[in-house]
DNA sequence: GCTTTTGCACTGACTAGTCAGTGCAAAAAG
DNA sequence: CTTTTTGCACTGACTAGTCAGTGCAAAAGC
C-alpha cells in the first residue's frame, strides 16, 4: 500500500492568510512557514496512524524541526490537530463553493452545479488525499476533545452541498420530495468513498473517469442507456 | 453526542458457532460468552475512541472481566481487534447477500436487488452503528498491523454489491457504461455516510425516511416530479 | 462415598517501556 | 534587540503484555 500525498503539494497553499510582496518566502513570515511544515508532517502521518498513534516527536522529525518548536507554535499535540483540520475544511469548502459559484449565473442548471462541485471534490481529494482520509476517520468519533470541531468542520462542507439542493427545490428544479439534509450527506459521502477507493486501489485510473462513474449515478444513468 | 449501540443488541449474535440444544448457555461455551462480551466492549469503545486511544483495561472493566482473561482470549489486542472485524464484517455481508438473494428469481429486477441491499445496510447500520463506524474510521489506514484484514473486509462488502451491478450490466439491465468497481465503491459510501449522519444527527428519523432518500437518489430521481 | 488430580477459565499485581509536555541556555534569524 | 528555533535532558502519567496463582467442576483413584 502507498502513502498517501502530502496535505500540500509543491505549490504553497495559504488559506487565510495575509499576501505579501517580496521574492524568497513569498508572503509567509518565518513562522508561517514553519506552521505549514507541520501542517504536512502531521497530516500524513495521522492519515497513516492515527491521531493517537502519532507521536510528537515523530511530527517534529518529519517537519524537520526541533520538538520544542512543535510547542512554540501550538499549545498542544490537539490543538495542532484542530488546526489542521480547520484550515484544511477550508480550502476544501473555499474549493466546492467556488466551483458551484462558476456555473451559478451562467446558464448552469443545480444539477449542473452539484456535478462541478462533484468534480471540485474529486480534484481535491487528488491534491490531498491525506487531508482526506484522515478527515473520513475522524469525522464520526464521539467522547474526544476536538468534538466540537468536528461538528463545525462537517456542518461546513455538507451545508455547501445542502444550499444548493434547497436553491434547486425552491426553484423548481428538484422535487419538493427530497430531504435535503440526508441527500446532501448521502452525495459527499458517494463522493469521498468512492475518491478513497480510486486512490487506494485504482490509482492509475484518471479524474475523468472517475468524474464520469459518480456523474451518471448522480443522474440515474445506471439503468437505461447512456 | 449519544454513544453509539452495541455490536450486538439484545438478541444473541454468533455467526458460524455451532448449534447446540440445552438451555441455560444456549449454544455457547463459556469462553465463548466471554469473547462475545470483549467484542461487544470493544466494539463501543473502539467507534468512540479509536483504536490506539482505547486501552486494554478499559475494554476488560466495560466486558467485566479482568485484563489477563483479554489475554487468555486473544494473543493481544490487534487480534482482538481484527477478529472484531471480520466478525461484524461477517454479519453485514450475509445480510446483504440475503437481501438481494431474496428478491432475485422473483420478478424483482436488479434496480430492487440494490435497493432491498440498501434497506438491508441500513437496517444493520440501525442496529451496529458503533460497528459501522469504527469501519469507516480504519478502513483506509494504511501502514497498521492489520492491513491485510482490512482489505479483505473491504473487498467482502464492496464484492456483494459489485456482484448485482455486474449481473445487471450482463443482463442489459445497466448500461455497459457503468463502472462496476467504482460505482459499487460510491453506493456503499453512499449508504455508509447517509447513515452514520442519521445515527449521529438525526436520530429521531425512522429507517423508512432514510431508505426512501437513498431509494430515491439511487433511482435519479432527485430532479424532476416525484 | 471420599479424596485427589486434572484442566479450563479467569485474576490482578507487576514490569518494562512509551510518550506528551517542560525547562532552559544558547544560537540563528530578522 | 526581539522573535523564533534548537538541542537535550528530564518527568510523571499511562499502557501493552506477563505470570504465578485461584476457583471450580468433572474425572480418576481408592
Amino acid at each position: 500500500m502507498k502513502p498517501f500525498g502530502d496535505l500540500a503539494g509543491t505549490v504553497p497553499v495559504t488559506i487565510g492568510a495575509m499576501e505579501s510582496s517580496n521574492a524568497a518566502p513569498p508572503g509567509t513570515t518565518r513562522r508561517e512557514a514553519t506552521r505549514q511544515r507541520l501542517y504536512e508532517a502531521a497530516v500524513t502521518l495521522i492519515a497513516e496512524q492515527g491521531f493517537s498513534a502519532t507521536t510528537v516527536d515523530e511530527i517534529a522529525e518529519r517537519a524537520g524541526v526541533a520538538k520544542g518548536t512543535v510547542y512554540y507554535n501550538f499549545a498542544s499535540k490537539s490543538v495542532l490537530f484542530e488546526e489542521l483540520l480547520r484550515h484544511g475544511v477550508g480550502l476544501l469548502t473555499a474549493s466546492l463553493r467556488e466551483a458551484a459559484e462558476h456555473t451559478e449565473g451562467r446558464g448552469g442548471s443545480r444539477v449542473d452545479a452539484l456535478d462541478a462541485m462533484i468534480r471540485a471534490g474529486l480534484v481535491f481529494i487528488d491534491r490531498y488525499p491525506a487531508f482526506t482520509q484522515l478527515y473520513v476517520a475522524e469525522l464520526w468519533r464521539t467522547n474526544r476533545a476536538w468534538q466540537s470541531t468536528l461538528m463545525v468542520v462537517r456542518q461546513q462542507v455538507v451545508a455547501v452541498v445542502e444550499n444548493v439542493l434547497r436553491a434547486g427545490v425552491e426553484g423548481g428544479e428538484f422535487s419538493e420530495e427530497i430531504d435535503v439534509q440526508l441527500t446532501a450527506a448521502a452525495l459527499v459521502g458517494m463522493v469521498l468513498v468512492a475518491a478513497l477507493d480510486w486512490k487506494s486501489f485504482q490509482p492509475e485510473r484518471s479524474l475523468d473517469d472517475v468524474h464520469a462513474a459518480l456523474s451518471r449515478l448522480l443522474q440515474g444513468r445506471v439503468s437505461g442507456r447512456p
